[in-house]
DNA sequence: GTCAAAAGTTTGCGCGCGTAAAAAAAATAT
DNA sequence: ATATTTTTTTTACGCGCGCAAACTTTTGAC
């Protein structure tokens, strides 16, 4: 690596002994220029180490390079999970990933479909905050941007939604829980966050119809993200009032769960499905921590990999294209039972 | 708002009625225009939204308004925490934030650093991977680019360091548990990721031994940030041979508590600081979820608002100053001792 | 060796804005 | 009203590269 700094393709190109343009083809595809004039360029590029500025190159490309991946609640690991996969995906894809948290609130995510747009990327990955966005902003964002939803649906927007099947998670361990004891009745948030809460608790309450039996549920006060919380709290009062139908619990998410775990561990219940405890709680999501609460989390989990993939796929696919799908797709994976100690 | 589309600062300005340079005066420092002037833009771009072109003022500014955060491992909450502080402290200050995850790889530690230098930032926030960073190439990276570390500490590298005094954290806790009950053994990796984790050990044998206490370590096997993984396990291990001096455990950190509180739990092990327990376990962190372990978890926070706030205001003060400090400044933050009932 | 196709080069324009210098206009002071 | 300061406008150049058209060279097949 030589001390010389290169300033520009021009000089990197005479370094290179290729003219200008041709570097400037090498760089938009190195497949594009003959062998022997990659081998020169690499030879180059590893004697000065030269970088074509980032700014000159997307001011004047129609479409930049860069995708923007939008999660709503970083902090979350679930979705810090996802976006790392997001996030390697495109690399390998040779976009370059920028990534973004709504941190839960909405003039946040405005914002970041503002600068977005600013940014003239070639596509976007978005999981909305769901019930806290500004929809007509997200709407309009989708016009303008190709875009693949994730995780959260909202209804008409974007070109392609890919998440996982709510009512299947919720009728699969609803299923499980029937034939390893007893109905569970439903615990979650009264205002949820995320909407895919109303598509569980409708599946749990078709689950159980269709199973003969009586849904119950039972909603926690509580605003936001802080779901351990909300469950802690929701889960105290409900063990307190000691009118739940049923010893078995299902929590709407795993976060929730975690929190009534919590609680169950506070008010000195024995959580499992072993005959001699006082409780099972069952979680969904297959969060990255369900496999280490104590007892460790009976679940249903997303598929990750699979989601993550496929919202890749579909972005890089329009992008390619060059046109969006005309009519708005839908793809839904199924979740997997991971079946532990905790019911 | 208007529906017709501004292409640039031209059109833009002349909708406003003033020329190009003072709209870019204006963008630049709101301020640096007369209120008159100032109002005619605004009015405008309440009509209009117009915004300039990011590619084309970052290529001609000799400094842009971005600045990088890097974080070792985003899914670790701890740091999506800590990110989120600092995204928020930078946006506030009228800067661009870009996020970055080294997902605990040295490679893409390497190419995040080189993407960044190549964005031109006016600063960067940066903590760094730690043992398996390429000191060389953060090293280089430092004296390109205005860099604060935090939360890892790379000896001589950077203008300014801010993080935890980990001595003290460990010291707070040994003196907190042989306070109430007996002296603890330290359980820890033996391969950490993090060099933090060296000066707890450190500090919890000084500690010892200035009680007047003999220190005893474990270290579990494992690579890598699945830190709750490695505690499960090696706690498995060490309680399975039994041969702990005592039944009191400080853990290197919060993840790693997580994993041996599971491990204690598979074992059928009463953890807690009350008499009829088996057990005490205690982390060291502020994890977000110590709160919902099974026990709570007895811990000592980072002061996370402090450590970003110091963080970003260091940064702050050295882009304004627009020149580095003549030596390299570390500031250390206490720990907040937080008793829970797991010890 | 001839020739068409593929790859590379040259030339030159344009992107949208920062920025500097000089001139003009407006605000403030005298 | 005049002089002075501050603000704005005009003019002009440059940033580093994408991109297109026309031209030249190389490649590979016959």
């Amino acid at each position: 690596m030589s001390g010389e700094k290169i300033k520009n393709m021009e000089e990197f190109a005479a370094k290179c002994g290729v003219s200008r343009p041709t570097v400037s083809k090498y760089f938009n595809d190195p497949g594009s220029v003959r062998a022997k004039t990659r081998a020169r360029i690499e030879r180059a590029l590893e004697r000065f180490d030269y970088r074509p500025n980032i700014y000159a190159v997307n001011q004047n490309r129609r479409l930049t390079k860069n995708i923007g991946i939008v999660v709503p609640y970083l902090a979350d690991p679930f979705f810090a999970e996802i976006a790392r996969f997001l996030e390697t995906r495109c690399i390998a894809a040779g976009f370059s990933p920028s990534l973004f948290s709504s941190h839960g609130m909405q003039h946040l995510e405005n914002e970041i479909l503002d600068t977005l747009r600013s940014m003239k990327p070639a596509g976007v990955l978005l999981a909305p905050l769901g019930r806290s966005s500004d929809r007509s902003v997200v709407e309009q964002f989708c016009e303008d941007v190709p875009t693949v939803l994730f995780d959260s649906n909202i209804e008409g927007i974007g070109d392609v939604f890919v998440g996982s099947d709510n009512p299947q998670f919720t009728s699969m361990m609803v299923q499980y829980l029937c034939r390893t004891g007893e109905p569970p009745c439903f615990f979650e948030m009264k205002t949820p966050p995320n909407p895919n809460a109303r598509k569980r608790r409708q599946g749990y309450q078709d689950a159980m119809r269709q199973q003969g039996h009586e849904p119950h549920i039972f909603e926690a006060e509580g605003e936001g993200w802080a779901l351990e919380e909300v469950g802690r709290r929701g889960g105290m009062q409900l063990l307190e009032k000691d009118e739940m139908p049923s010893r078995t619990v299902l929590c709407s998410n795993d976060r929730l769960a975690i929190g009534f775990l919590a609680a169950c561990y506070e008010k000195g219940l024995r959580v499992g499905i072993e005959k001699d405890c006082d409780i099972r709680v069952a979680g969904l999501d297959g969060h990255p921590f369900s496999s280490f609460t104590c007892p460790p989390l009976t679940t249903v989990s997303h598929d990750y990999e699979a989601i993550s993939e496929r919202s890749a796929e579909a972005l890089f696919a329009m992008i390619e294209e060059e046109n969006r799908p005309a009519s708005r797709q839908e793809k839904l994976f199924d979740g997997k039972l991971i079946m532990r100690s905790s019911a």
